[in-house]
DNA sequence: ATAAATTTTTAGACTAATCTAAATTTTATT
DNA sequence: AATAAAATTTAGATTAGTCTAAAAATTTAT
C-alpha cells in the first residue's frame, strides 16, 4: 500500500501537528526524520499527489483525513505492539520503542485484531499513551505536566512526555510507576524543583526538568 | 544489517539448495523470486561481495557458512512466528505464510528469544517443518512422501510438501492433521491413487498428487 | 566439432529515496 | 520599502533494486 518511508513521514507529520500548530514546516519534518529539507520536499510532493497531506509550496503541511487515518492506524499498531512486548514478552518500557518501530509496519488486519483481543483491548500503552481504536478514534488525555501543580496537590501519574530510555530508566530507578499517587510536599521557587511523596511512602526531590516530563491528573 | 531484499534472496537460495543440488542456477533463483535473471545477476554480485554466497560467473551459486547462518536465522524466525500465529492468534495453517513473511525480517534477538520461550521452544512449525535452534542447528527430518509406501503400511503424518492454501484447505476439509495415523488400505496401479484409513476411522481415496505432498514416517 | 539453443551476463535506463549546492521565496530587520 | 537572513524548493547526482535488449558463455544437438 504505502512504503515504510511514506508511513514514517505520515507518522512524523502527525506527531508534529499534535503539538498544536495548524501546519508544520519542512524543516521541522526534516529534523524529526533526521534527514535534509530537500528530501522532505520531494516526499511532500509525493504524499500530496496521493492526497495524504495538504501541501502548497512554501505554505506548510497538514494531514488530509485520509492521511490522518493512516497515521492513527500506525500509532495504533505501534502502541499495541509496545503493550504486547511489555505484557507478554518481558520487555521493559524503555526497551520497546525500536522493535515496535519495526512491528508497526506489518500489514495484516487479522493480526492487529487478534493482538488487540489477546491484550484484552487495552486503552493505553506502557507509557500511558492512548491507543487509537480500530476506527481511528483516539481518546484525548486530560493529563497535565506535574510541573503545573502546587504544594499540597495530590495527583496520579498517567504518563510521560519524554520517552527516552534515559528518562524512563531514571523513573524506574527511583521507583515511579504509572498509577502512582504523587503529593507535592514542597516547591523551591528558585529552580522550580519539587519535593514530592510517592504512594504516601517515599519522598523525593525532582528537578523542574523531570517534573515537566511527568504527566498526571489531579486525584 | 542486510536489506529485506537481500534476506529474501538468501532464503530463496537456501530453499533451492535444500532440494539436493550442489549449486543452483540464476534462472532458478529468478523463478523463485518472481523476478528476471538480469536482476538476479546483479544481486548475486552484491551477495558475493558480502561473502554470503559462493559465486563465479556462469558457474552457479551456493551459500557460504555465513550465508547459510543468515538463511537459517530467517527460517527460524519465520517458523516461530507461524507457530505463534496458529497457537496464540487463531490463525489457520493456510493463513500464516504472508504475515510470517513480513515478521521474519524483524530485527531483535530479545524478541525471538522471548517468542521461542513463549511458545515453549517448539521443534516444528504448524506445517511440521523443523525450526532451527538459536545456533542455526536444524533437525533433519526422516519423513518420506506417503506415495512411497505400500499397501498395509501404517504411517504417521508429519508434514506437507506443498504449502499452498489450496492444498492445506483440502487437507482441513477432509480432516487430515499432523500426527494422524494413516494406513494404506489399497493402491490403484493405473494412477497410483491410494485408499487410506485415517485415525482408524475414516476411509479416503487420495490421488497420487495428494499422496506425494503428504509427508509421513513409518509407525 | 561445429552450429543451434539456452543460459547468463552486461549495458543502459527507470523508480524511490536520499544528498549537496544553487536558486527562489518568505520572513525579519533596519 | 529595501535589504538581509532564513526557509524552502529545484537541479543534478547517488544508491538499491529492478527492467529490457543485446552480447557473451555454456550446453545441447546434429
Amino acid at each position: 500500500m504505502h512504503s515504510f518511508t511514506e508511513e514514517n513521514y505520515i507518522k512524523a507529520i502527525y506527531k508534529l501537528l499534535e503539538s498544536g500548530d495548524e501546519t508544520i514546516s519542512t524543516n521541522a519534518i526534516a529534523e524529526k526524520m533526521r534527514t535534509k529539507a530537500a528530501s522532505v520536499t520531494d516526499m511532500l510532493k509525493k504524499l500530496a499527489a496521493k492526497k495524504l497531506i495538504n501541501y502548497q509550496k512554501y505554505q506548510g503541511v497538514s494531514l488530509t483525513g485520509k492521511g490522518e487515518k493512516i497515521a492513527l492506524n500506525i500509532i495504533r499498531k505501534h502502541r499495541l505492539w509496545e503493550m504486547f512486548l511489555v505484557e507478554k514478552f518481558n520487555f521493559k518500557w524503555d526497551e520497546v520503542h525500536d522493535v515496535a518501530e519495526q512491528l508497526e509496519h506489518i500489514q495484516s488486519d487479522k493480526l492487529i485484531e487478534e493482538l488487540d483481543k489477546f491484550l484484552n483491548y487495552p486503552k493505553t500503552d506502557p507509557h500511558g499513551d492512548p491507543i487509537p481504536d480500530a476506527k481511528g478514534k483516539l481518546l484525548v488525555r486530560k493529563s497535565k505536566s506535574l510541573s503545573q501543580f502546587r504544594v499540597n496537590d495530590v495527583c496520579i501519574m498517567t504518563g510521560v512526555v519524554d520517552h527516552s530510555p534515559a528518562f524512563l530508566q531514571y523513573l524506574d530507578k527511583t521507583g515511579f510507576q504509572l498509577g502512582n499517587e504523587i503529593k507535592i510536599k514542597d516547591s523551591v521557587e528558585f529552580d522550580k524543583s519539587l519535593q514530592i511523596i510517592v504512594s504516601k511512602k517515599n519522598t523525593f526531590f525532582i528537578s523542574y526538568d523531570v517534573a515537566k516530563n511527568i504527566l498526571v491528573i489531579l486525584k
